[in-house]
DNA sequence: TCTGGCACTCGGATGACCCGAGTGCCAAAT
DNA sequence: ATTTGGCACTCGGGTCATCCGAGTGCCAGA
């Protein structure tokens, strides 16, 4: 499968991974009130603006050739030469030209060589360069784009949501997807409720507006009477309903106060047992699908597979993986850039989803550094637009 | 690729070894093949009907050198040959001796030869047979002991015993660990809980003995009064409360005639939404740990794990092939005896757990049928036990 | 029935060899 | 100054021949 001729020669110092204005750089700070069609892969700001200086000016056509060595490489997982580039696509110049930039690449540090007589191969460097300013999102076909939706409709849960989305994404870039449940934090609460299991033994069971359900057990120092139970459900409800869940705490902080001495410790139980879920570490939630994915990695298999099934295998792992990406626009983080040593040989393409405009958690991809960063881009966001309607509608 | 010698396509044996109440070499001839209520569905399965005469009576030697066999190779991963057997284990033979047993047990099919000039491997049968005559269960150490209870005494959740339960049995055994969350259809009714969400939408909540949760949502067809809503919870926990799920439905059947004519369609639904969480696909829960275990797996590497990785990601198939687990008694499925193609190069060691003597749920591990049986049986009772001991206590 | 001896097999490791894709560099052409 | 054709060179990977030894099967003798 090859994209489109792409004969798209754009004047140099043009930004192309979108409609981005200035520079390959864009304006970090953006209003984060219209996210609209407009994301973008956002370049991670990784690359240590000291070393702009060493970065010579590459002219159009060599920006040509990494983009070709790329497409290429990603295709057949094979280095590439020049002749085979010149021939595949037809920039109009010979190989050897060719050769010459590939040269200045290397010295540059976007293409690598395996061994001395062998094609290159882009680095992790090169791919940065080629998501940021070589390649535009591309986006799903009208069939795929009706398949995702038919897909996700059925869903009746929020559990069915995520696992029907967690899938599909899966399936749609052939590699790991990982989504996250939508976060406490930055959800409302629709309900709080509690119900007594025994005498001092009650569940705590937090509904959110995003049709998110956690539930937990509190064991009360003392029995809990019925009164004093809906006495503190109808007064959580009051004061919490609607608001936002960081802000739960301090709105009901005093609650305690207002009742009898006696029942204060089971009451204090109560509401500690419900700020510690709001803590980060305990109410995130993530769901995984499409590890059979890792099998088509590469031919050094085991090798590689292995930190990263172990990755998989940590939530708070994942957990921070997706924490990295940026609160609006897409994030891709290539090779190295990830901080966890493991993934140190894939790339993430991750983006925030909600309801509104709002994203109320994560979800990405992923996969080998030699990915199709345009095609797996395009579909992490069609995805996330998608779920996000769902959430919405919901 | 003639070799083979399996001409026996038997239907997949499951086969329980029951504690180690048979020794190392038993008697033949075991009762009949009727799943009685004693466990022991078990060795009927050595026997393939028809072929039964093709079976020479083995040996006492003949049976030590296939178990030789299997522990050598399970350690070494190496075919292995006359002379290392008869060094490393002291037979007092020699090994000219050995080759003649080796090639009546080929013959049998218990053990094969990969190339002409090389050691033997383990059929699946000679696994088998090893499993059900040659080997006993080892009893975790002390120390080991130890470890699992205290790993497992600090979980306050069900959620949290099961997670601990499954990352224990995957560090354990080393292996890819399953767990299934005690099954609803064996568990009793502790609470039933109904939430208004809105007037129309309402929150179905069930509390099982075994401190498991479920929610589900319920759309009334029309808006549910406070009263009735109240009215139905006490109705429901009245009649339910105690019961076993299975009964439940004949229980609270005629509920929505005591109600009046306006709201019985959404009691009805209610109900049904209820009776629906009860089925079998809707209600299993399954938890997975250790894949990354799964390159431990051997060196041809992506073929063998590929399949593998793939079932793991089917909910249904793990449940299919907990299902198969005998009520009592641990299960262990070698090789082709897994009804799924794709753990076709799996061996599956499984067994229900309870908190009483009644099983709830199974749990297992998945691993190279080259494994250490005698030790993942091992560990996948104790772990069982420690289970069940848990869950009876909370 | 076991054992020692012996011829035989073959997988896998080693090394020589060649092929060709691919390179870097240079001098000529534009 | 850039591009191009030419050319010598490199080196990974495939092929082939060779060798080694672990392991076997079989047989005759204990």
């Amino acid at each position: 499968m090859f994209d489109e001729p792409e004969s798209d020669p754009r004047p140099p110092g043009r930004a192309s991974a979108s409609e981005g204005s200035s520079g390959p750089k864009a304006a970090p700070a953006r209003a984060a009130s219209r996210p609209t069609a407009t994301q973008r892969a956002a370049a991670a700001a990784l690359s240590p603006e000291p070393s702009r200086l060493d970065i010579r000016q590459l002219d159009d056509r060599k920006l040509s050739v990494l983009r070709a060595i790329v497409q290429d490489y990603v295709g057949t997982e094979e280095p590439v030469g020049s002749k085979a580039l010149v021939e595949r696509h037809n920039l109009g110049v010979s190989p050897a030209t060719v050769r010459n930039d590939m040269a200045t690449l290397e010295e540059d540090g976007y293409i690598h060589q395996p061994h001395t007589s062998a094609g290159r191969i882009p680095t992790d460097k090169g791919y940065r360069l080629f998501v940021d300013r070589l390649a535009e999102v591309k986006p799903m076909s009208a069939p795929e784009r009706r398949a995702i939706r038919h897909f996700l409709d059925g869903a009746v849960d929020l559990d069915d949501v995520v696992a029907r989305t967690v899938r599909l994404l899966a399936q749609l870039t052939r590699q790991v997807a990982v989504v996250q449940y939508p976060s406490l934090t930055r959800s409302t609460v629709r309900h709080v409720e509690l119900l007594a299991l025994a005498p001092s033994k009650i569940m705590l069971v937090l509904i959110t507006n995003t049709g998110r359900v956690e539930q937990r057990i509190v064991d009360t120092p003392g029995p809990v009477g019925e009164t004093t139970l809906a006495d503190l459900r109808a007064r959580l409800n009051a004061r919490a309903g609607g608001r936002f869940f960081p802000d739960v705490p301090a709105l009901v902080e005093d609650l305690p106060s207002s009742f009898e001495p006696a029942e204060r410790p089971n009451v204090t139980t109560v509401l500690s047992t419900l700020f510690e879920s709001l803590v980060e570490q305990n109410e995130e939630r993530i769901m995984l699908a499409g590890t059979a994915n890792l099998t088509r990695f590469g031919h050094d298999f085991p090798l590689t597979i292995q930190p990263v099934l172990e990755a998989l295998e940590e939530q708070v792992v994942l957990l921070r993986l997706l924490g990295e990406t940026a609160d609006s626009g897409m994030t891709v983080r290539i090779g190295r850039e990830n901080e966890y040593e493991g993934l140190n040989s894939t790339s993430v393409v991750s983006v925030g989803y909600g309801s509104g405009d709002e994203s109320v958690a994560k979800l990405g991809v992923i996969g080998p550094t030699r990915m199709d960063y345009p095609g797996t881009m395009g579909a992490v966001r069609a995805v996330a637009r998608y779920v996000g309607q769902i959430l919405a509608e919901s």
